[in-house]
Parts: structure tokens; sequence; C-alpha cells
DNA sequence: TCTTTGCGAGTGAATACTAACTAACATAAA
DNA sequence: TTTATGTTAGTTAGTATTCACTCGCAAAGA
């Protein structure tokens, strides 16, 4: 029932903990398997080939990102705003605990070249918006968000400033804290979009 | 006066133009010396390294921004949001006319590893955060801007919604009009903290 | 005659990946 | 219970290719 061995996954966690310490340049079957401590060819008994890794790898977050969003539950006196609240909340948690995977999903650009990681990257992002754009659509809906600004500029303002914020975090070293960080700009911008 | 030499200037425009196209991976002194028509070693001539080359095209547009920007002249009856967005405007027409710049000063993650270049990398991020921190503060101070939130947090949205634009519009593939959407972004959020 | 700018022909190091082989173990036939 | 066979997961020792960069030399203009 498991989509990866055991090995597997240990092969992708040092694949993001290369990139995360050392950069994409950085990560080449060698140091990857004295990381490990295997030989080289020993990784080509569990991928077919280098860039197999980073699309099992990209593939293993995505369905974790979606089963973990899914899975929230919500209390029936939430607001809209505390929907998305919780959404954030669970993705900046799961950023501050596995730090590396950051520098492998907001990595377009250098990705940007290659067809088949550009495309989950991207979806992985599309997820992301779905999310937001729902719950901005339901919320003005529901009369809980203002209308001043249309669903899909609010969106790219939304993600734009949490990216922003996870950006700023990678920056500092992961000094700063993402968590409360992401919580102030998320307020910030429903401040300005709740009615009370 | 001049500081960089024509050939020299032909060498940073052919590598921005080559990691715009096929990224950065693909950034190589032989992929380089054949879009010019040169020899690799004749570009030894004009840099006495790739990283000088990547060093010296960051520096160039760092001064080409601060010179542009700078030279911005305001009107006396523009508004403290008038002038934000002449800034931005002035950026994104730059982006647009040049959309190979975007590849390399939005590239973070690329450079995170060799320090010199995230140096400069950072630097440019700075600069653009100093002059939306100075405007918020000043519209703030002059009543023209509500103070929801702060300087800090609004900076970093600000940021975050126009750089998630300009990702829009890469991943695009340069089709969207980068300046219109821009200019939408920055209306709303403005419409928002603006006082009438 | 220098200085600048170019070239052909290389260098050593690194890269992704492969060939050929083996020890350990599971399964199943004799 | 042996014995035969196949599979899994590893090894050492390579391959061809690509990389940034260098050497020594030539031509041309100031």
């Amino acid at each position: 029932m498991q989509q990866f061995t055991d090995r597997q996954i240990e092969i992708m966690e040092a694949a993001t903990n290369r990139i995360s310490k050392y950069g994409i340049q950085n990560l080449t079957i060698k140091t990857l398997a004295e990381d490990i401590g295997l030989s080289e060819p020993a990784l080509y008994r569990h991928f077919k080939s280098k860039n197999e890794i980073l699309l099992s790898l990209l593939e293993y977050f995505k369905t974790e990102m979606k089963n973990r969003i899914q899975s929230i539950s919500f209390k029936p006196t939430d607001t809209t705003a505390d929907e998305l609240r919780a959404i954030f909340n669970s993705q900046l948690q799961t950023f501050t605990n596995k730090p590396a995977i950051v520098s492998v999903i907001f990595a377009e650009s250098i990705f940007h070249f290659d067809e088949s990681l550009s495309n989950i990257v991207t979806e992985i992002m599309d997820m992301m918006q779905e999310y937001v754009k729902t719950n901005i659509a339901k919320g003005q809906e529901k009369g809980q968000y203002n209308k001043l600004i249309g669903v899909s500029t609010l969106t790219t303002i939304i993600i734009g400033g949490m990216r922003m914020t996870v950006l700023k975090w990678k920056l500092s070293g992961h000094k700063s804290n993402l968590v409360k960080d992401g919580k102030t700009v998320l307020d910030g911008i429903l401040k300005m979009i709740e009615n009370n």
C-alpha cells in the first residue's frame, strides 16, 4: 500500500537536505550516495535517474500536502477567515518542521526548464491557489469579506504576501518565526477585508 | 566614464538571455561564446571568470535601477500613493522591455549558495524594500494611508504581491500584461489602505 | 613596437550513468 | 531436508561527456 520503499524515502529526504544546505548544483549522485553511505550505483537500484529522485520527491510532498490540508477539521463556529488561517498555519508549521522542503518547492526558477519538474511545482502552487481562491469567494459570498477587491487579485496578494514571508524566513537562515510572521501578514490582510 | 566596455555589455546581455531562455544550468562558457560568435578563451579576455560575468551583470542592473528610480520626477500634485505607483510602474516597464533580467534578479534560490552573488541579489531586493518602506511611513505620517497595519508588514504584502504578479507573468511565458496586472494589484492594496 | 583581442588545442576535474559481478536471502522442486 | 533457481541490494571499476579555465601564438591597430 506504500508508494515508496523506506530506502526511497531515505534517498528523497537526503536529497531534500542536500539541496537545502548546499543548493541544487551540489546535488550530485556522488554527494547523495555519500550522505546515505551507499555507492553511486546503489542509488540506481532505487531510482532510474537523478531526475526521478527530484520528481518523486515533489510528488511525495504534493500528496502529503493535499492529504494534510484536506484533513483539517473546521469547527462549526469557525469563520471563513478562521478556515484560511488554519490552512496557512498548517502549511507554515510543515515548513518550520521541515525547512529543507521549501528550497525545493519554491524553486520554479531552478526547474523552469525541465518540463516534468516545473509541471509538478506549478501543480503544487496551483493547488494552494485553489484553496485560497475558494475561501475568498466563499467569504465574499457570505458577506464576511468585503468586495473592494476581486477574488483573483486578492488571491495574488495573499499568496504573494505569504511567499514573501517564507522567503524572508529562508534568507534569515530560518531564524525568524515563520508561523508567527505568516500569521501577522495574513491577519493584516484579513483586517483590511473582513467586515464586522 | 563608462564602467563596462561594449564587449562586456554584449557578453552580459547574452548571458542574461541565455539564463532567461534555458536556465542557469545552460549558461556555460561554451554556449555563451557561441551566442556571441567568439571562442571560449576570448571571453576570458573580458571577464576573469564565469562568476564575474554574473556578478557584473547584477551590479550593472543594480546601478541602472537605482539611477532610474531616483530620477523619477514627481509632480507637486502627486499623492504618496501616486509616487508608489510611479516607482512600480517604472520597475514593471523595465521588466517588460527586458524580460530576461527577471530570471536573474529573482533568483535567490539559484544564487543562495554563492555568497558574492546572493549578496547582490539581496541588495537589490533590500533597495526596493527601502523605497516601499519609506513611502508607506510617509503616507501614514501624512494621514494619506490608514494605520491598520504596521509599516513592515505592509511592505511585505506589497512587495510580495508584486513579486507574485511578476512570477505569474513569467510562468505565462510573458503573455500576460505585467504593467497592467501589477497596477491592478497595487491599486487593490492602496484601495484598502488609502484614506479619502 | 607594444597592447589588445582574438584563436586552436588542450588540461584536469567532475558529471550522470553503466557493466560486470557478488553476497544474502527467499522460494520451491527433488 | 537438500538443492536449485531467482531476486534484491549492494559492490568495484569503469565509460563518455561536459565543465571552467589555460597556454602559446597570431594578427591588427595605435
